[in-house]
DNA sequence: GCCACACGGTTCATTATCATCACCAACGGT
DNA sequence: ACCGTTGGTGATGATAATGAACCGTGTGGC
């Protein structure tokens, strides 16, 4: 159905960064004729997927999406759900903390809590987070179908946010039996420099991962010393997690998690 | 593009009371060919608009959505900006207060808050209004843009929800002379039975109304001399999110409002 | 004042794409 | 063992998407 696929691909040239386009801007950037573009776009305006703004002429997402959104919440509550949980996790640890879901190319951030303190980490609502840079990301992907991790790794683009950042297919392996092996993943300083993650997997019906569970906190107060209390209130949440959205983690992560 | 247009409109067969389908029950619900149908679902499941329990084989809402309504939220705040007056709303007059905004054939409700008393107006977040049976519905047509008001009443069923309810189209034009009179549009036991429900339009930047405030109150507890109180505190808070969402009140409605 | 470019939007013949129908295998109830 | 489901597949002809060229407008540079 290529036709759904472009209108969609469309849809997903909608960031945070870049809420509105112009037609020509969007069929550049999407490489899809301009009349066909507005073509679609005129369709999903309809539907109400996408709204234009009278003067500026200029598209943005519209209110079907929020529709939609809440019917899947409402349905199916993740974000509802995990949220407490990250509230909990971030005032037990005192650092902030963040769920990721795995939707694509990247991670998707589903939820976030801070703590109450003058310092900590600030992680954007609705981030796209890369794989290999982050916490959740190792975590998700060392637990993930193994089908999905290699076309995930095959179109990931391993650009270096840090100098410690992880750019190898190889390196990233090494990451991947680490966290196997640990239960949880840890990123220092590869996506901010002056950051430590802290992520478990969280898992869907099939037993794979397909998230993350994450604590991120600022890189010198996450002591040697202080890390494995971490470690095991992410883990213990992500597990929670994982029920609560009414699947079970893989036997693998709980032969190890059963140790915290 | 009756491609796109099929598979967004399979989309929308997903909804609070039936947020799964399996794919044979979803094509005879949208009418579409079984194997189109199927194909236009993975092509949607491929961008994570849907997903597929694997099991159950049903599809359900992707998360995909909940990006997109993230993203929408976070560049365009409309609920987020809502929510806090709907809450002073409700708090004000002591009944539940909701904000519904126009899309496509019917109103989306884009919020709720309900007054802290045992007695009180449920209205589920995300419901969908009709347009005929409801202050939100009539206050919104009677300051949209006349053809957006002559499509979506074409398009209408006007259905009886009560013996109450206005069935007519002419009808419908004398509750839309007296809201533009008033500034606001009341339904007494027009949808249930027994609810007042008061309500004022929300403008977009075009000047023309594309949504509502609304107060939904028992019934009984609506007397004619608590109705002004409420009028004029669901037209200050129509008039607050209208200017918060970066856009100006029609001059028409501004001229009554300002008797309030 | 003018040129040139980029914009959003429209048109129409050409052709690739999608809808259709018949078919499978698997499951569940009678 | 049957029947009616289910989810899913495959080949073919009709349909619907495509894209180059074309408007009319607005805007920045000169």
């Amino acid at each position: 159905m290529r036709t759904v696929d472009k209108a969609l691909n469309l849809l997903e040239h909608f960031t945070i960064e870049q809420p509105e386009h112009g037609l020509s801007e969007l069929s550049r950037m999407a490489d899809v004729d301009k009349a066909t573009t507005l073509r679609m776009l005129t369709s999903l305006a309809r539907r109400g997927f996408v709204e234009q703004h009278p003067e500026s002429k200029k598209y943005r997402l519209g209110k079907a999406v929020l529709k939609l959104a809440r019917i899947r919440e409402t349905a199916f509550p993740v974000t509802s759900i995990i949220q407490p949980m990250l509230e909990r996790l971030a005032k037990e640890t005192g650092e902030t903390a963040h769920a990721s879901l795995a939707s694509g190319a990247s991670l998707l951030t589903v939820g976030v809590a801070e703590p109450q303190r003058p310092t900590r980490v600030h992680v954007d609502a609705s981030e796209s987070l890369p794989y290999h840079a982050t916490a959740s990301g190792i975590a998700t992907l060392a637990f993930a179908a193994p089908e999905i991790a290699d076309k995930i790794l095959k179109a990931a683009d391993f650009s270096a946010h840090t100098p410690d950042t992880v750019t190898s297919a190889d390196a990233l392996s090494v990451r991947f039996a680490e966290t196997r092996a640990l239960g949880y993943a840890m990123a220092i300083g590869s996506y901010d420099a002056d950051v430590i993650g802290i992520a478990a997997p969280i898992f869907d019906w099939s037993g794979h991962a397909n998230g993350a569970i994450a604590v991120a906190s600022i890189a010198t107060r996450m002591t040697p010393e202080s890390r494995p209390a971490v470690a095991r209130a992410v883990i213990q949440v992500a597990i929670a997690v994982t029920r609560a959205m009414g699947a079970e983690p893989n036997a693998d992560f709980m032969a190890v998690a059963r140790r915290y």
